[in-house]
DNA sequence: TTGTATGCGTTATCAT
DNA sequence: ATGATAACGCATACAA
C-alpha cells in the first residue's frame, strides 16, 4: 500500500499527471509529447521524486551503463590512482564503476568476475595476473598490464621505459648498472622493463647487474645484495634501477643505512611516477606511467566492441621525470 | 535467435535439463528439489555456462546487494584506504561497491546520490563537506566525517585526536605550541581537531598559536607564518599540530628550508596515519584513524536499517604513533 | 500525438 | 515435490 511513498514507479507518475504510461516513459526518454503533458509528467516526477529503477531499465535494454573495474587493492597509489582516473574517464563517458579489490587473490577474481557477468556490467576493466582467468563469451573484457588470451591489453611502453632508464642513468654518468625486481615469474607486461634495460645497456656497451628476489622473499634480500657488492666503502654500482618506486624507496633506505649518498654516490631510478601523498613530490627519478592515458585508453576499448581490438596491445609511451635521487 | 548461445536465461536452462521454470529456480536459491532433478539442473547449468541475472532479480527482491560509496577521489592515500577498507568489509558481507569519485564537486555529489538511488542501491555510504546533499527517503545513507541532517555519521574521535595531539607534545617537552589548518570554514568534524587541542594546551596551561588558512590560499601562507615567527634562528614555537600528515609533510619541508631541524629544534604531529607509498614507513609522527574499523562501522551501520541509529554520531578512538618527526 | 499490450528474467503463489 | 502463471518496472511496437 504505502509502496507509492517509499519507492514511487511510473505507473504512480502516470496516475498522479494523469496520462498514460507509454506518454512518462516518452517523457523521461526525451521523445517528443505534447507541451502540456511533458510539464505534467515532469511536475509529477518532481512531486513524488520518482527516480527510473535502472534495474527495470537494463533488463529491458541489456544495457547497464556500468563497468566492473578489479585491482589487488587501493593501498598502491598506482592502482589508486588508475582507479581514481578510470572512475573519471568512465563518468566522462555515462558510465558508473564497480570496483572489485582482489588483494591478487585468484579466487578472488574468478569470483568478482562471476560477479559482475551476473550484475550484467557492460564490460570488465582487469588488473591481474593470474592466467586462468575465465571470461565468459560475448563480455568485454580489457586487461591492463598482463596479455590476456585474445583480449585487449593496455600497458606502458615497459620495454621502452627499460630502455630509457639505462639511458638516463648513462646520460648522468653511471658506468656499472644494477637492476633490481621482486618479481613474479609470470610473463607479464612490466617483465619488459628489464629485457628494456638489458637491452639498453648492451647497446651503451656497459656492465649490468640483475637481482631478482621470489615474491615471497622478503625485502632484506636485498639488503643482502647490496652488501655483498659493497667493498671498501665503494659499491660495485653506480647506478641501479628498480622495478618499481616502491622498490626504489626501499633500496634507498638501505643504501643511506650503509652511509652511501644518493645521487652522490649511487643514483636509483625507479619506474611508475608515484608521488609522495599522493599529489607531491615524486618519491624518486623515475619512469613515469601515463596513468591518466592508460585509464582512457582502457575505458575507450570496453566501450568500443570493435573486435579489430582483439587481441591487440596498446602501449602508452613512458617519460622520465627528475626527482631528486639521480643528478638530473 | 543466437540469443540463448550469448546470454542464457533460466528458461535455457529449464528446457536443457527438461524441467520447470520453478525448479530451476529453487535449485539455484537452495531450495530442496529431488535429487535427480537438482542434478539435472546442475548439469544444465554448467553445460550452458549460465550466469543469474541480478538485475532481474533486484527487480524482483527490491534487494541488489550493492552498496554505493562516494568519495572525494582516490589520490589522497585516506581516501583510498578507507575505500579499500570499505570493498573488503562490503564484500565480507556479500556486498558490492559501486564507487563514485566527486573532486568534492557539490553538484557531482548530487548527480551520483541520484544515480545511485535510480541504480537502487541498497545504501549509500558518502564523504562529503556538502550540507545542502539531498537523499531519497528511504534510502539507507551513513555520512563520515560530517554529520548531516539526521543521517548516522561515523568519524575518528577527532576531539580527542587533538588532545592527545597537544599532550603528547607536551610530554615531549614543548612548551609553546601552534596549530595550523587549512581549512573549510563548514562544520565537520574534523574541526574538532583544533577544539580538542586548544582545550589540551590549555589544561596544561601552556600557549599556544593557531594558523588557519582559507580552503582556496596557496601553501605558501604556511611558509610565511613559520618567517614571521622565527626570530635570531629560533622558531616561537616548540611543537606544531597540523591537521594532516600531509600539510604536515609540507610544514616540515618549509622548517627544514629554514635551517631548522625536526625534530630537534621543533616537533611536528600531524593527522591521519599515513604511509609512505600505501604501507611503508609513517610520513610524520601522527595521530592514527582506526580506518580499518570506521569502514567496519559505516557497513555496519548502512546494513542495519535499525532506525536508533538514527542522527546518531559513531566516533572511533584515534591514536598515537611515532614517525621520527617527535622526540617518541 | 497518445494510449495499450507485451515481454525482458526472475521469484513466488498457486494448483497439481 | 513439481509445474504453470502472475507480477516486478520499464520500453516499445502497435493500435487508436
Amino acid at each position: 500500500m504505502s509502496k507509492s511513498v517509499s519507492n514511487p514507479t511510473m505507473k504512480d507518475v502516470a496516475r498522479e499527471a494523469g496520462v498514460a504510461l507509454g506518454t512518462v516513459s516518452k517523457v523521461i526518454n526525451g521523445i517528443p509529447v505534447g507541451d502540456s503533458y511533458r510539464i505534467r509528467v515532469e511536475e509529477a516526477i518532481q512531486k513524488l521524486n520518482y527516480r527510473v529503477n535502472t534495474y527495470a531499465k537494463g533488463l529491458k535494454n541489456n544495457k547497464t551503463y556500468t563497468i566492473a573495474v578489479l585491482v589487488p587493492n587501493l593501498i598502491n597509489p598506482f592502482f589508486a590512482k588508475l582507479s581514481y582516473y578510470l572512475n573519471i574517464a568512465l563518468a566522462a563517458n555515462g558510465y558508473q564503476m564497480l570496483l572489485y579489490s582482489t588483494d591478487y587473490n585468484p579466487q578472488l577474481e574468478q569470483t568478482y568476475i562471476i560477479m559482475a557477468e551476473q550484475k550484467k556490467v557492460d564490460g570488465i576493466i582487469c588488473l591481474s595476473y593470474n592466467p586462468n582467468l575465465e571470461i565468459s563469451d560475448g563480455v568485454s573484457f580489457v586487461s591492463i598490464d598482463r596479455h590476456f588470451g585474445s583480449y585487449p591489453c593496455v600497458s606502458s611502453d615497459n620495454y621502452g621505459g627499460g630502455r630509457l632508464a639505462a639511458q638516463k642513468l648513462y646520460e648522468n654518468g653511471c658506468r656499472n648498472l644494477a637492476f633490481v625486481r621482486i618479481g613474479s615469474k609470470l610473463t607479464s607486461e612490466p617483465n619488459k622493463r628489464k629485457d628494456g634495460f638489458i637491452s639498453e645497456c648492451e647497446l651503451l656497451g656497459i656492465p649490468y647487474t640483475l637481482k631478482i628476489v621470489d615474491d615471497e622473499a622478503p625485502y632484506s634480500e636485498f639488503d643482502d645484495f647490496l652488501h655483498e657488492n659493497y667493498h671498501d666503502g665503494r659499491l660495485a654500482f653506480d647506478g641501479i634501477f628498480c622495478v618499481t618506486d616502491t622498490l626504489a624507496y626501499q633500496i634507498i633506505c638501505y643504501l643511506q643505512k650503509m652511509g652511501l649518498r644518493v645521487p652522490e654516490d649511487v643514483q636509483v631510478i625507479g619506474f611508475d611516477g608515484t608521488q609522495h601523498l599522493g599529489n607531491l613530490d615524486l618519491v624518486c627519478s623515475t619512469i613515469v606511467q601515463p596513468v591518466e592515458e592508460l585509464a582512457k585508453a582502457c575505458v575507450n576499448l570496453v566501450l568500443s566492441q570493435d573486435a579489430s581490438y582483439a587481441s591487440s596491445l596498446i602501449c602508452l609511451p613512458t617519460t622520465y621525470a627528475y626527482g631528486g635521487t639521480t643528478l638530473a
